[in-house]
RNA sequence: GGGCUCGUGGUCUAGCGGCUAUGACAUCACCCUUACAAGGUGGAGGUCGGGUGUUCAAAUCACCCCGGGCCCACCA
């Protein structure tokens, strides 16, 4: 029972990688009796390379909530997932591949897709997971783009048609002219930009003045369809109901009035088009007003523009400008800062355009989702907030479908003939519309499938569903749902929070899970937000292979739920001491085990009894910290007795003891008994932060002992550290029965305080810490301190030890 | 423009009505003490972002202001 000098992390790590996996301890057992904890993983995307300390630290830090839970006796349900459907991996397939899906079939694309995402998985498994000692079960991996997920998504979508709160319809949607697809709310980004507001002057149908517009997008003149002033607005209040003659397309369109229009922006006039923004689209409902579509899907410009036709949208501004100089229209230009709604992954300005698409209801459901919300326990409670905000100001309901190649299908068909919309039975799913053949069941006539497939957020919604197995193990989800822990980050609660909320509310009537944990968000040393196109981002996999996981883990235990951390490299020099400690700490308590047998002691030494009992303390607050999924707060308190409690002053107080063979042998087992019950406790309390450098010890110390103590004595009657186990991970969590009573613990404090005392003497008078010493301690504490006085005068080297009126050191 | 959140020694952090404001890193001095110099002991360093108020008492509560971050709205 001996550990080496040092400690190699390197080493440590490849070995317990590979026990665990091949004790396959993690795993779930689906018998057992203990209550279950279920987390609802992230599945992460597999197509970035390697991932940056932000990613590694949000996936550690409910990692170790795991295996707290795990430690705890829960019977912890813990799925590994992918998201490896959709416009990510679509995009990484193209780019990477350089193949273009449009000369390429749906199925072989798909096949392409799920070749090279499992190819990245795997890879992503063993470099990131794996790596960082994760404890996932990873028979119970998950992926979006599996059969199972795609029935999920697709059952789902029938019983939300079945129940009206999936429909169909013809709307203006946000559009990405990039992509070529529609968007949701949630999916669009602000981009600032500066531009320029153009004056231009219109003709009037019935006289000869003129009025002026401002635009900051003149190439939507041939889509204007109604003019706007405030109804208060002076100045316009004659011409409301008169006509204008559009410039350069000549046709004709009213004056109107209306609230929203901002009497000091421009001119105060405002032109109204199909569809330039969100304002739009508003009065062209309010008003009724006609439709002019003028932009393909490709941004480009219809035959509605006349010979602007095929021109993207800002090249046809520079021309229309020009044709408008030409007519001399143009009053001023000046500059402007704009904000405009982009694409999220693309930054392309997004536009409006009428398509026919799916949707779920969500601006109806409003209010139960709050409630839902509120049945909800988010740590930190504030997070919350952000999801009412968001839930109160929704504007559209979700917009499901997408133009898009891979993904889940959309489980339709359309007869050419009567329109007829044909759903598939819940027995055939999941299906491919478009390699499966349907007649109308109405006029049996030749169908066409849905081309489009599912927002995918309309899958990981259900991320529930599919990780604890909804349709294919009926019963385990039963006992699973609703989840216990959702971990997330705080920028898709307003997606992936919310989308979750809104589909459990819908399909199932209650919550999808009872708690939600936001995690914390890593910024760089500046503040800003990492990213691999800022060039900040800092490789997580750099930093394991510089420090070990252990310290990185240790870092990761140091961030609070819900704020930011910034990334500082030379923060983890603190994980590196703590290690190094923890590793001498242990030599030294092996060196002294060496031919300890687990005798129990007759009586504990005081000072012993005294340790124990502050352990029991440090074990009932630190499981109290943990439980709220305060990491950090749990982890200080076990660091801070481990080192000054523990190292420096209670193995400093146990060494005469344990050296001079001159003091009874009861006294060294009593601190033997002590030191073991102890370290393995601090073992346990670390093993969820720091799992390797903890199983690396635990394994040692129970290599030669068939089993631990329990303490059983009058004075401290059951402190339990359990018996040992194959793995410090699935072993019990200490527990604890021994109160401190007031006279020891005012004892226990009056000792470290002399021993502080006499430090600060001998520092100050520049003396080695063993110089001897006389020590005159008050005639008050007299009676408490006697049971401990070897071994204080052993600790402090005091050469005698008198009882008088005041405190004193002096030297002999 | 609205909401949330944060602002504590050089850096990070605890405290969220009441002892001289916690601890870590860095820094300085001393101590090679039989697990550990990747250690120990001690010191220096803060008008707790600013202001006003509530209170016997404010880092802590309220209001205002300044500064950072996030989310949303506006987007003609």
């Amino acid at each position: 029972m001996t550990l080496t000098e040092n400690y190699d992390h390197k080493e440590v790590e490849k070995k317990w990688i590979k026990e665990w996996e091949k004790q396959d301890i993690y795993k779930f057992n689906p018998t057992s009796k203990k209550p279950i904890f279920s987390i609802d993983t992230p599945p992460p995307y597999a197509s970035a390379g390697h991932l940056h300390v932000g990613h590694a630290l949000h996936y550690t830090q409910f990692e170790i909530v795991a295996r707290v839970m795990r430690q705890l006796g829960m019977n912890v349900y813990f799925p590994p997932g992918f998201d490896d459907n959709g416009l990510p991996t679509e995009k990484y397939v193209e780019e990477k591949l350089n193949i273009n899906k449009a000369k390429t079939n749906r199925a072989r694309f798909r096949e392409i897709c799920l070749k090279e995402s499992k190819k990245v998985e795997d890879l992503y498994s063993k470099n990131v997971f794996k790596r960082l000692g994760h404890s996932y079960d990873w028979n119970l991996l998950y992926t979006t783009i599996s059969p199972e997920a795609q029935k999920v998504t697709q059952t789902v979508f029938l019983k939300l048609v079945k129940k009206g709160d999936c429909y169909r319809k013809e709307e203006p949607t946000i559009w990405c002219p990039h992509h070529e697809t529609a968007l949701a709310q949630a999916e669009v980004e602000d981009l600032k930009r500066t531009t320029k507001l153009s004056y231009i002057n219109f003709d009037m149908k019935d006289s000869k003045e003129k009025i002026t517009i401002a635009t900051t997008r003149p190439e939507f003149l041939p889509a204007c369809v109604g003019i706007f002033v405030h109804p208060d607005d002076k100045k316009y209040k004659k011409l409301i109901g008169k006509e204008v003659i559009v410039p350069l397309f000549k046709h004709k369109v009213k004056i109107m009035e209306d609230e929203t229009v901002d009497k000091e922006f421009g001119t105060g006039m405002m032109m109204t088009c199909t569809f330039g923004d969100n304002s739009d689209i508003e009065k062209w409902k309010k008003y009724k007003l006609e439709l002019r579509s003028i932009l393909n899907k490709d941004g480009t410009l219809n035959k509605l523009s006349g010979k602007y036709e095929g021109i993207k949208s800002e090249q046809a501004r520079k021309q229309i400008m020009e044709e408008l100089e030409k007519e001399k229209r143009i009053k001023k230009q000046e500059n402007i800062q704009q904000t405009v709604g982009s694409c999220w992954r693309c930054n392309t300005p997004v536009e409006y355009i009428i398509t026919k698409q799916w949707f779920i209801k969500t601006l109806c459901h409003k209010e139960d989702l709050i409630k839902r919300g509120n049945e909800i326990k988010w740590y930190p409670e504030f997070m919350k907030t952000r999801f009412e905000d968001w839930t109160n100001n929704l504007g559209w309901d979700w917009i499901i479908s997408r133009q898009r190649y891979y993904g889940v299908p959309i489980p339709v068909w359309y007869c050419e003939k009567c329109n007829q919309v044909i759903f598939p039975e819940e027995k055939e799913l999941p299906v491919d519309p478009i390699e499966t053949e349907k007649k109308c069941p109405k006029c049996s006539k030749k169908t066409k499938p849905e081309t489009d497939v599912f927002d995918t957020w309309m899958t990981s919604s259900n991320s529930p569903e599919i990780a604890s197995q909804w349709l294919k193990n009926p019963a385990l989800y039963k006992r699973m749902a609703p989840m216990s822990l959702r971990p997330q980050s705080h920028d898709i609660i307003r997606t992936w929070a919310f989308y979750t909320i809104l589909k459990s509310h819908l399909l199932f009537d209650r919550i999808p899970w009872k708690e939600v944990m936001i995690c914390t968000y890593v910024l760089d040393p500046k503040g800003k937000g990492m990213s691999k196109s800022k060039g900040n981002a800092v490789w997580a996999d750099e930093i394991i292979e510089k420090y070990g996981v252990d310290i990185f883990r240790y870092w990761v235990g140091t961030a609070s739920l819900g704020s930011d951390l910034l990334f500082k490299e030379q923060e983890l020099i603190a994980g590196r001491k703590f290690l190094t400690k923890l590793w001498n700490a242990s030599r030294f308590v092996f060196m002294h085990l060496k031919n300890y047998k687990d005798e129990k002691p007759k009586k504990l030494e005081l000072i012993d009894e005294y340790m124990l009992c502050r352990l029991s303390k440090l074990v009932e607050f630190a499981t109290k910290k943990y439980r709220k999924y305060d990491i950090a707060e749990a982890k200080k308190m076990v660091e801070n007795f481990f080192w000054h409690d523990f190292c420096d002053n209670y193995l400093e107080i146990i060494k005469d003891r344990l050296y001079n063979e001159e003091r009874k042998k009861e006294g060294k087992i009593s601190a033997q008994h002590t030191i073991k019950t102890i370290l393995t406790t601090l073992l346990k309390l670390m093993a969820p932060i720091t799992p390797f450098i903890t199983e690396e010890i635990y394994q040692h110390l129970n290599q030669c002992e068939e089993k631990l103590s329990t303490v059983d004595c009058k004075s401290t009657p059951a402190y339990k550290i359990g018996s040992p186990c194959k793995s410090i991970h699935t072993s019990e969590w200490p527990k604890l029965m021994v109160k401190l009573n007031s006279s020891l613990e005012e004892a226990g404090q009056m000792f470290t305080e002399i021993l502080s005392e006499v430090r600060k003497y001998k520092a100050k008078n520049n003396l080695s810490m063993k110089t001897e010493i006389g020590l005159t301690l008050t005639k008050k504490s007299q009676a408490l301190l006697m049971p401990f006085l070897e071994d204080l005068q052993a600790v402090t080297k005091a050469k005698e030890i008198v009882f008088n009126e005041k405190f004193s050191i002096k030297k002999i």
